[in-house]
DNA sequence: GGGACGATTTGATCTGAGTCAATTTTCGCG
DNA sequence: CGCGAAAATTGACTCAGATCAAATCGTCCC
């Protein structure tokens, strides 16, 4: 039924581009200011990049090229130490938006991005991005709510990093990626999995992999997590965590 | 010469209304984005605010009223726990925006913020401000960029609170407030103060008062900055204090 | 100038989290 | 199922920064 030149094989004609009609995050990410058709210009520019566990995408330092929608997966947002010491400061899940930097070329990436799982981006290359925001105030406007929304979390995570204590950052952790996972529909009714793995968890909250290891062991004796292994969390009282997270 | 129903005494006609006009951050804040004719309509909508310090501007969780330019001073933006426990999470100096919500009515601020200095501030009501973005891009760019910087400054303030040392910190803190002194042509030859006292510092980078203390002594004796009494930063090895603040 | 109160510095001691070093668990894979 | 490597946990000890407790400094006001 599609068209012979259609750019990926889709199941028929649609009102609006095949590759963004069909976008697991199309009305949850930013593309969600756009109406049908005016999508088409942002599917005009856009391309499809995959990485695996591990991949960077960009680096802290590069010259920043492009803006992106994450379409699946988690990637870590870190900056870092020559000397090793590092600090995740965001965690990107799907319909997040990657974009650090407006104005002119010659502007630099303030932050590398590390693919956590297996993950799917979508593109856009700067300046054309920046013509649209400039086309469709709608957009601009939810990447200027999105931002304010970023810097809240940003200011939260300061008041974990700068007053509470190991148990506290460690509830408070927890607490946030359940109410994500809830939020995101993405689990089950066994529970979840942590995104990040111990030595990610602490590099987020600022302890060390051992310090996390024994708090997390506390909250599990106290009866507030109840884990199956080491990452999935088969139930967790919010009500006692939100308690044991301080402020 | 001045007109006798001008608002305020002004020297004499200007293309721009008087009070924006005589504003000292005309250019340097956001208003800087709108030309003479365009900021006739924010100047319709202001009104001034003058704080004594120790004077709270808004309370965390309070309904979100209204945006604003500071004017003149210096005020902290902080969040905090019942406990006493409390981080500064951004400090505003003249020329900074103050709105940390966009959208409806009902909103909460997310922070409070509360005078250091004797502050003036330039406030416009939230819808009638929310209008003018959409009136005018440059304006609504603008604050985007803001914001976007905003972030950027969180999260270097987060790697500050969560990897590093109580020297570092110190560091980096005086180093931020000389360059933003710096650059907002703040500081005679003679330096210029700290806008901070101890306790603030403290709770701006996650240290108590005596360790903040502390390490400025260290800081004094190593001839990386040279002080007049406990407020006053005569000089400073700015390469220094860049080794001395890390990454 | 002097008194007084708040801010800062300095000192002594304590402690929560870090470090170093083994285990033990988990999990992918043949 | 069982092997092996990586991840996580646990234990013993250390240490940077917190806490508690005095001095000392600054400065505002009479």
């Amino acid at each position: 039924m599609g068209h012979i030149h259609s750019p990926t094989a889709m199941p028929d004609d649609v009102s609006e581009p095949a590759v963004c009609a069909a976008c697991a995050v199309r009305n949850s990410s930013l593309c969600g200011a756009l109406s049908s058709e005016e999508i088409a210009d942002l599917n005009g520019i856009s391309r499809r990049k995959s990485l695996r566990p591990g991949q960077v995408h960009v680096m802290e330092g590069d010259p920043a090229l492009d803006f992106a929608n994450v379409t699946q997966g988690v990637a870590k947002l870190l900056r870092g130490a020559e000397d090793g010491r590092q600090q995740i400061v965001g965690l990107l899940l799907p319909s997040d938006f990657i974009g650090g930097v407006m104005g002119d070329k010659g502007k630099v990436e303030p932050c590398t991005i590390e693919a956590v799982s297996d993950l799917e981006l979508c593109i856009f290359p700067r300046d054309r991005f920046q013509t649209l925001l400039d086309r469709y105030p709608a957009l601009e406007r939810k990447l200027l709510e999105r931002t304010l929304n970023e810097l809240q979390l940003a200011r939260d995570w300061m008041v974990l990093l700068g007053r509470k204590t190991a148990r506290e950052r460690v509830a408070t952790f927890i607490l946030h990626v359940a109410r994500k996972m809830r939020d995101h529909g993405c689990h089950g009714p066994v529970g979840f999995d942590l995104p990040l793995a111990r030595s990610d968890i602490a590099d987020h909250i600022g302890l060390t992999i051992e310090t996390v290891s024994r708090q997390i062991t506390l909250l599990r004796k106290d009866g507030i997590i109840d884990m199956k292994g080491a990452r999935h969390i088969v139930s967790c009282d919010m009500d006692a965590l939100s308690e044991a997270s301080g402020f």
